[in-house]
DNA sequence: GCTTGACCTAAAGTTAACTTTAGATGATAT
DNA sequence: ATATCATCTAAAGTTAACTTTAGGTCAAGC
């Protein structure tokens, strides 16, 4: 099966000029084009948009992307240091979802902070709670928050 | 307590130029200024530069978070609109630490991917691996991803 | 009195990841 | 035959969030 650049587009919810952007920049190593210079995308050049996808969100960029897609071209010998890229990401990504966990923290705790204003009608008494009489549920290390 | 960019720059982690950069365009409105022009920051000015670093990490732009700051400045009658803000923002996070889960069923199955090609000295037999040979752990929706 | 160091402002520069523009080409519909 | 449509390239423009530069002020130490 195979898709122009406009049905990839929808299918996978990417602009049309940041497929050409990424195919210039060389992260569609194996795309091909037709006799009239159209490019054809096959099911595998999707799997490596999906894939383009996921690493972003992982937090690499297009360079270390494109270094792996030449890794990918390069074959076996090159199979440890995807790994270890791999490897890598992995960690990012586990620290960066414990960082968004603190982050909740926060909001959480900010959440319970404006319900009980709204509650209020006012910020005045929620201001200067004293500590010991907050919920246990709000963070610990948000409880002296009060700047905003 | 009382403390100079510098010291907010070294116990912030934040850049002095970010710093003031962030007093420019209207994050810091409670920041002062001494005699001689210097910004001194006090321990609730810091606390602001904290949940300015957590609303920047749940996603949240400087423009958005200025807007946060007025409303804060605008006293008991924006107390709803920071409440809805607040809850949002949940949402917002609640969702990206969902995408990162996604993100680290593919890394967990390139993972997988490679260390059996490492393990075989090339890709040749993993690539070509029938599903059913797969362990269950490695995620069913990438067990046909083989692109790269 | 002079230098040093920490601070200041305003304005220009940077970077990544696109997006937009302008102009061209080739296949298809009327 | 002509208009339309989807595609193309190359190059310039955009945006957010800083960073860098250039030049200036002020208090402290020698």
């Amino acid at each position: 099966m195979e898709y122009s650049i406009s049905e990839v587009s929808e299918k996978m919810n990417v602009t049309i000029p940041t497929l050409r952007y990424y195919d210039n920049i060389g992260l569609l190593q194996k795309l091909k084009k037709n006799k009239s210079g159209n490019r054809v995308f096959t099911e595998e050049d999707i799997e490596t948009i999906r894939v383009i996808q996921y690493l972003k969100k992982s937090g690499m960029q297009l360079t270390e992307i494109k270094e792996f897609m030449n890794w990918c071209g390069q074959g076996d010998s090159t199979i440890e240091k995807r790994l270890n890229l791999f490897k890598k990401q992995k960690e990012n990504v586990l620290s960066e979802i414990a960082r968004l966990q603190e982050t909740l923290n926060l909001i959480k705790y900010k959440e319970w902070y404006y319900t009980k204003a709204l509650n209020d009608g006012t910020e005045e008494y929620v201001k200067n709670m004293p500590l010991e009489e907050m919920p246990k549920e709000v963070q610990e290390e948000f409880k002296k928050c009060h700047c905003c």
